[in-house]
DNA sequence: GTCAGTGCAAAGCTTTTGCAGCGCG
DNA sequence: CGCGCTGCAAAAGCTTTGCACTGAC
């Protein structure tokens, strides 16, 4: 997969050294893992997706890598309802929402841009100062819907 | 607080009963609390408002319950990110969707005709079926805006 | 009298925290 | 060569499960 800007793995990078001027290797596997994915992932598969490509790092570290990154807007943080915390990196670029089928559990993003002007006409003029959003659309997939 | 049509708190018991034939202190408790509620409330919230009722209710009877009633479509199910599920009754009347403070952690709900229909639009056409959908904004509310 | 429903306690999971040691700057 | 970052292990919550008992039908 080709990288023709400045990438989000290394604006994440940089973001992250000017904060304390260190690096190390737990964060570096982190976010070059994430920069390769284009929809969410939870905390254990990332750390499997990591420790997958021969990588020692800890559980704690990818936790607290990704705690960093959520803080700094870089992650997107998504929960399903199932228990599990998913994140996915948080490009300008691409904004998408995300649908889950109740029966097999596969995801997949969308993008709709009425939605995004409705959700902005639900944010503004209700006194709320709206930072963020998410959709999540739930029911059955293409391949579910016929099989029951 | 009247009732006037089927409350929520009766069609729910008459449908769990309808199930087994069966009824119970736990479950009742649990509807009837969860009957005058009118947002989201965590399962240990749910828990503490039936004991400060002077009922002697288990936390794993309170989780049993919201299964059977979310298997049965009587209550949403609803993750803010933060670890807890919360669930609000569904009334076919009122559908809202909700505003998380990030500051100070309120959750205030709101209704939106034109962000209803986009997302109808969004999840017609696409292949799913969709079941049901949530919307989560994210922010400064009114109070905590000024603060920082 | 039977058996679904219940309460208590223990187990299970994800996530967080403590702490000693490594390694970047 | 100091201190932040890391990994391991233990702790902390929320949620689920096991089990014996209660009480509704």
């Amino acid at each position: 997969m080709p990288d023709r800007e400045p990438s989000w793995t290394e604006q994440a990078l940089e973001r992250l050294r000017t904060a304390t001027g260190r690096s190390g290797t737990a964060r570096r596997e982190v976010v070059e893992f994430l920069g390769r994915q284009d929809c969410c992932l939870s905390a254990l598969e990332i750390h499997d997706g990591i420790r997958a490509g021969g990588a020692r790092v800890g559980i704690a570290s990818v936790y607290r890598v990704l705690e960093g990154l959520d803080r700094s807007g870089l992650v997107q943080r998504i929960d399903f309802g199932d228990g599990l915390s998913r994140f996915e990196p948080a490009r300008g670029s691409e904004h998408h929402h995300h649908f889950v089928c109740d029966d097999c559990g596969k995801v997949e993003p969308f993008e709709d841009a009425a939605l995004e002007a409705a959700i902005g006409g639900a944010a503004g003029g209700r006194g709320y100062d709206v930072a963020g959003h998410d959709v999540l659309l739930r029911g059955a997939c293409g391949d579910c819907r016929g099989s029951r």
